[in-house]
DNA sequence: CTAGAATTATGATTTCGGTCATATTTCATT
DNA sequence: AATGAAATATGACCGAAATCATAATTCTAG
């Protein structure tokens, strides 16, 4: 089993922040684990009782809506952690977290990581900064839903995708999402959000290579109104 | 001028862990003041350097959006902080403030609260769980706003206001918004919100008096399909 | 390799909510 | 008190997107 202290994926995260000797102690009690496509990691309701470090792979936080759909609200990808919002309130989880790869997840226990957070200032001003940064996310997302067209949204959602978790060898988004994804990020029909790739297409703003999507004309989808 | 050690409000946010020689200090540097009803307290894009602490009266946070409407993100009432986000990543603010009511607020200057962060890691605690409660409602927000519809989220709005504000002794809610207010709280256009509106004193769920708005059938607004 | 399932795709129709137009009421200011 | 401005209210119409229907394509499991 890996240990903490030696793992490169703590850069992206809060972790970083963790000294030598903390890091050595997590290490002693964190549980590594795998996941599989399509699994649910923890849903809502859930109490959760520590914190995911995602090692490998990429995951959905989603809610389920009265009318039935899954609102996809942020995408975690490898160097994330999961399950912090949930360990500070001490409350269940208010999303589910599914796995859209096969993911490598490190668990650490709740007891182990709060001591850290009371304990250890930057740690916990850097855990602070991530949520804030989540935070203004979401307050943006909340603008977009409500004021911008599907159109917008997808095109917004794709250049997000593109910006952030970066493209494959041949250009096209390393992040691979099914249409019904796509659809459950922006808010809408999944025949909606595939008319508009469609259209998308048409206007050559995008190719699409089976289910994988490449970015033709940034600038174009930029100004997609 | 008041004492922050002696005042109350600090019972209802994170300022409340501070020790009593903190208090004492940041007494010293903060600066009170009042703004009327309608004025900008910071605007998208300005450097807060500090974050206000609400003594009285009542603020919307919201964001403008390309299409020219005014998203409203949260209300900001007596006792919460205002500005934190900011403070703790830096950046400069992502939403505007604007007083719904005369206010009176308290200015901490940044340089003073940062370090109580930093060294105070109840205080840095506490600033998290509200963060990380902000960050539940903003992520249950965008689920509404992408699942229910328009009629759905006034009434949820009318519920949240009631429940988490209070109402007056006649039974109207005590936040007074106007009907554009509630239209850019739910992302709809004024008139959609007003017509919605209509339609729920229709139906006997609510009366209004003047702009005020009284709930008459609490169970039959959490019905509301 | 093939059958059935799942996903992607496209068309037809309906509906929710936006926009525009226009009263009516309330509010602010002289 | 009077006048103009702002907020509230309601109707008519239109358009974006949901729903329903049905292919076509891709995946998956036996």
């Amino acid at each position: 089993m890996g240990k903490c202290e030696q793992c490169i994926i703590k850069q992206f995260n809060a972790l970083k922040s963790l000294s030598k000797e903390e890091l050595v102690r997590i290490s002693g009690c964190k549980t590594s684990m795998i996941v599989k496509k399509g699994d649910v990691i923890f849903e809502e309701g859930d109490a959760l009782n520590g914190v995911y470090c995602v090692k490998d792979g990429i995951c959905k936080l989603s809610k389920l809506s009265s009318n039935g759909k899954d609102q996809i609200v942020k995408i975690v990808v490898k160097g994330d952690l999961l399950g912090q919002r949930s360990l500070i309130t001490g409350e269940t989880a208010n999303l589910q977290a599914t796995a859209l790869n096969d993911m490598e997840l490190c668990f650490i226990p709740k007891s182990e990581i709060v001591n850290d957070l009371l304990n250890n200032s930057k740690f916990s001003f850097d855990v602070l900064k991530e949520m804030a940064h989540d935070l203004k996310e979401a307050d943006d997302i909340i603008v977009n839903m409500a004021q911008k067209t599907v159109r917008q949204r997808l095109a917004e959602t794709i250049i997000y995708i593109h910006d952030n978790f970066g493209t494959n060898p041949d250009g096209t988004l390393s992040v691979l999402l099914s249409r019904e994804d796509f659809a459950n990020i922006v808010g809408t029909a999944v025949e909606s959000a595939i008319r508009v790739l469609s259209q998308f297409k048409k206007e050559g703003l995008i190719t699409t290579i089976g289910k994988r999507i490449k970015i033709n004309n940034l600038e174009g989808l930029k100004r997609v109104e």
